[in-house]
DNA sequence: CTGTAGTTGAAAATTATTTTCGATAACTAA
DNA sequence: TTAGTTATCGAAAATAATTTTCAACTACAG
């Protein structure tokens, strides 16, 4: 059994032909994706699947940690598969390929420091970058594509 | 004239009424106010202010780096005064005060850590961070409120 | 003053997301 | 296996956020 199909069980929610279509189509991806892309190519592996589900299914992988949110410009969301342990993403601005990374001791220090700062018990963050993948620099630097 | 004025005056931008309602609420607010939460108040200021101008002008603020854009978790966004240098903010996840501060060294060794481990080149960044501002950490502990 | 853009606000359109609800299918316990 | 319970599904409708359209208006340059 996959693991996040152990999470799932776990949290009490039933393995679904919809949710595995939908959790395929995330592994294969290598960007966040909008639920309207999940949609679309998720039929292919369940050819009656639902925006509707999608969206569910997007939430509770989220809320499982399954999944991670990532904000756009246009307001809309896209999501991406969690690598365990790694909690932010770096997103090509070119291609839209993402990795995820992990804040580390950076992020702490910064943390500390605004919570000097401000007075604020910080609790939580957002914190993505954006920027251009190795793949995309040589394409730019080549003038190709 | 205020400094706001001067950036949208150079900006080829008009002062308008309905214009200085929106910065005015934006000024009185301590914390991130929405579109809906903006209009409310800044009729007080130009009561025939309509929707439509509070979305294009907290957008106009936003890209002339006069007001900031905060992520919500509702997917509804709200805006924030900017502090001239400082671009990302704390929020009280129990007030919705907020402050700004700037990234500082930290996230600069970040991002370069990030650059190095991914071979993206960074380009940009969205933070924010959520805790519970000084006054709210008082109430919680004395049980007011 | 007066002309001309930039700007406004109402209504309508668009886009994103959630709710509702009857039908279906996954797991549980016999 | 075989029910039976109950989570889940998907379509349609509802809601919410944001943008577009367009005729009227007004800030500001000349």
């Amino acid at each position: 059994m996959d693991s996040w199909e152990r999470r799932l069980a776990d949290a009490g929610c039933r393995i679904t032909e919809p949710r595995r279509a939908i959790v395929r189509v995330l592994k294969e991806a290598e960007g966040p994706l909008t639920p309207d892309q999940v949609l679309e190519q998720g039929k292919a592996f369940h050819s009656t699947l639902g925006l509707v589900t999608v969206y569910r299914t997007l939430n509770l992988l989220t809320k499982l940690n399954l999944a991670r949110l990532v904000h756009r410009r246009n307001g809309c969301h896209a999501y991406l598969l969690a690598s365990p342990g790694h909690h932010h993403a770096v997103i090509c601005r070119r291609c839209g390929r993402a990795i995820e990374f992990a804040g580390g001791e950076e992020l702490n220090a910064l943390v500390g420091r605004i919570e000097e700062e401000t007075g604020y018990h910080i609790g939580g963050h957002l914190l993505q970058l954006f920027g251009v993948c190795p793949d995309c620099q040589k394409k730019i630097a080549t003038g190709k594509e």
